[in-house]
RNA sequence: GGAGAGGUGUCAGAGUGGUCGAAUGAGCCAGCUUGGAAAGCUGGUGUACUCGCAAGGGUACCGAGGGUUCGAAUCCCUCCUUCUCCGCCA
């Protein structure tokens, strides 16, 4: 969320970051800014008054206790009458706040100086390729063929249980997963990470405070009788971790890490594009945080651009690193990058990876601060990413490294996995 | 799920309608003291919004949200949460 005092001293920078991220309505910036200035003159009205009220009372106290009750009951009617101004201020103020909020939460974050203007995901920026395509046998198969074939992922059988979207992972495939988690933990710990396991459930608090609410209500499996929300992704509960906290300077950066399942509904989206790993209801991640100083978080990106490819790599998997152009981007990102995976046989670039400096976007929201040994509390600046998602480095894997003695693991998950081809 | 008791600042802990943004102690910071440290002494030590060029004001916050009152940490209601006991159960 914009802070509305930023938004007031740079109106003209934050409507030419607005058309620069193609946002629709530019026009609700002024609105925003002719509210915040009644809010204002109102808040400043009513608070005199309060101030007025607050000393009657106070001298109707003195007046008790010198025992001078009627001059404290004629005092007391003076005062009481002005109650009812004072409540159609207080009633208009809330009024104003609500609406000042309610148009706030409709912006979405400044790009940065740094991000590609463009409208579509054709204009993203590839900024890095690294890796060879592999040469696959004649007879190549799609992972979700590759997947029936050894007998490691059942679609239909999470159909029966679950619904599309939510597969059973079978024998060496379900260690495969795991052997997996373990290598991105591991990996995130000695990367300087502290593994964290969250609830996998959220409250609306924590739902607003990453940017999930209201925005994205209807993409979030929602329970209704305990108004709970199961993760879309561990960014949720790691980042509230901090909701509501001020962090001492010295402490920062917090690096944080976290295996979750994490659950999308996807809704309405099916087809050939999404067939088997591609797109899940549910899948496994590995997210790593961090909230840091406001001087180093553009550094700090690049650094967990870094960490990420260097998993890719560890893994040996062709990928590229596009940097996402300005109307590409999420509504609460100033800058990302997607690590796309090269999937052979389908023969296309997957998503496996997306890390994203928020800058003050979600601490405003969480009101996440650090304080130093002087001067005031500042927003601090989050980032996250993931390191990685499974289920598309499972089908790059499964596709890349197909063979005639079977799947070939690569040689960094075989202590993990005990097997060295499925 | 049932019964009871709580939730106060960084922490411990007082406060049951006005003198309370909040005693006291600890912690922390600065200064004095010291060869240096400890101890001791002195002072300081929340956040947000807002008015003001500034100095300095104002308002709000004692789990959250409502209410009663001229006035609420204190009384009432709802919710959240913690503890104890019972029930159920990985």
């Amino acid at each position: 969320m914009l802070q509305v005092s930023y938004i007031r001293e740079n109106r003209d920078k934050v409507l030419e970051r607005l058309a620069f991220k193609r946002f629709k309505q530019p026009e609700l910036i002024d609105q925003v800014i002719s509210l915040d200035e009644q809010r204002r003159s109102t808040q400043t009205q009513l608070e005199s008054l309060v101030a007025e009220a607050n000393a009657g009372a106070k001298q109707i106290g003195d007046l008790m206790r010198q025992g001078l009750k009627q001059e404290a009951e004629a005092l007391k009617a003076k005062t009481s009458s002005s109650k009812e101004q004072t409540k159609v201020l207080a009633d208009r103020l809330a009024e104003m706040e609500t609406q000042l909020h309610n148009y706030l939460v409709q912006f979405p974050n400044l790009p940065h100086q740094s991000v590609p203007e463009g409208s579509t995901p054709e204009e993203n920026v590839t900024v890095f390729e690294h890796g060879e395509f592999p040469l696959l046998p004649e007879n190549a198969l799609p992972h979700w063929e590759l997947a029936s074939k050894y007998d490691i992922i059942d679609f239909e059988l999470g159909n029966k249980i679950a619904g599309a979207g939510f597969p059973v992972y079978k024998g060496k495939g379900a260690k495969l997963q795991r052997a997996l988690i373990n290598f991105f933990l591991d990996q995130a710990e000695i990367a300087g990470y502290r593994e964290m396991q969250p609830p996998i459930v959220v409250n609306e608090a924590s739902g607003f405070g990453t940017g999930q609410l209201p925005d994205k209500e209807g993409q979030m499996y929602h329970i209704t009788g305990d108004n709970l929300y199961l993760i879309p992704t561990a960014e949720v509960p790691i980042t509230n971790l901090y909701r509501d906290v001020i962090v001492k300077e010295d402490e920062l950066p917090v690096k944080n890490c976290a295996y979750t399942p994490c659950f999308r509904r996807e809704a309405g989206s099916y087809g050939a594009h999404v067939r088997g790993l591609n797109r899940l209801h549910q899948f496994d991640k590995v997210e790593i945080v961090q909230v840091v100083h406001p001087d180093s978080s553009y550094e700090v990106l690049e650094e967990m651009s870094s960490y990420v490819q260097s998993l890719l790599q560890a893994l040996e998997l062709p990928y590229r690193v596009l940097s996402l152009c300005s109307g590409d981007m999420s509504f609460t990102s100033a800058k990302t990058y997607d690590m796309e995976a090269w999937c052979a046989a389908q023969a296309r670039w997957l998503e496996v990876s997306s890390v994203s400096n928020f800058e003050t976007y979600q601490s405003n929201r969480l009101k996440l601060r650090y304080k130093g040994k002087e001067g005031k509390a500042q927003l601090a600046h989050t980032l996250n990413g993931s390191a990685l998602a499974l289920p598309r480095i499972v089908a790059s894997l499964l596709e890349n490294n197909q063979t005639d003695k079977g799947i070939k693991i690569p040689s960094v998950l075989v202590p993990y996995t005990g097997f060295e081809y499925i």
